[in-house]
DNA sequence: GTTGCTGCAAAATGTTTGCAGCTTT
DNA sequence: AAAGCTGCAAACATTTTGCAGCAAC
């Protein structure tokens, strides 16, 4: 999996460092939504030296290069990154404890397409935001 | 419709002061998507000498209250904002010229959020993100 | 007269960039 | 050796905050 993208990366000439080989290992292994921040303190724990500079030009250069797609829009909080082999899925954020659940389900379906394209408008890339209350914070809510 | 809100906040132990007005007046004449900095071009035409501190705290003031609604995820955009009374719609933005139209159809139905449900989640907000490409921005793409 | 709101300045936050030196190729 | 990559520091962009004075009630 790793030597796949770190093969078409070199391809294209970009280098295999130590840093960007660990980046890549951690996000993985996480194999979860990261945020640039997250991604750093991981890393660090076995590269203490690296910069934050250095994990924004990774995860910048790794979304351009189609291995990271950037989820945005997750509350109030940062962008946060997903590697994008994972089968296409959307995130429930819980607005008080900001835990959130993948849903397999995608609600952007063909019809939805060829409607945009009637508006004159081709579809490259999409994120389904959803904010709601997740059990334990609504238990929360009903007990005050 | 500006007098509906101003009733409503005033009921809720908010001031109304000029600037709060005008800052309500721009965005409903506009009745767009707008951002922090776009409303205070627009609100400084008629008051020149307000701060950009003082339309962030309104606008979050306004989101707080319902009565503007934050639109995230706008590309690599920043937050836009726009009136919590429209009709619900969704809007697709351009990659390439960044304009925007908005889709009066939403795929987020009764069944998507018993889904939810059934995932532990309750929905209170979502907002979809559709990034693709303009008639004219394609056509540009095609004749290169 | 209270209390909240504003403008100012400064801070906080998140991300990007210029540069010199180092590493990968 | 040449090119790209890193760490550092500084810049940048956006948003938030402390405070003193002012305005709405």
């Amino acid at each position: 999996m790793i030597y796949d993208v770190m093969k078409k990366l070199k391809e294209k000439g970009y280098r295999i460092t130590p840093q960007r080989r660990i980046i890549m290992e951690k996000i993985v292994q996480t194999a979860g939504l990261l945020t640039a921040d997250e991604i750093w303190n991981l890393v660090r724990q076995e590269y203490s030296d690296i910069g934050l500079d250095t994990i924004y030009r990774n995860i910048n250069m790794l979304t351009e290069n189609g291995v990271l797609i950037p989820i945005t829009g997750m509350g109030k909080e940062r962008t946060r990154y997903e590697l994008a082999h994972a089968n296409h899925h959307h995130h429930v954020v819980c607005v008080k404890c900001g835990n959130a659940v993948c849903i397999d389900y995608c609600p952007i379906d063909e019809e939805f397409i060829k409607l945009l394209r009637k508006s004159g408008y081709e579809l490259i890339r999409h994120n389904v935001e959803l904010l709601g209350l997740c059990a334990k914070c609504k238990l929360c809510e009903e007990n005050r």
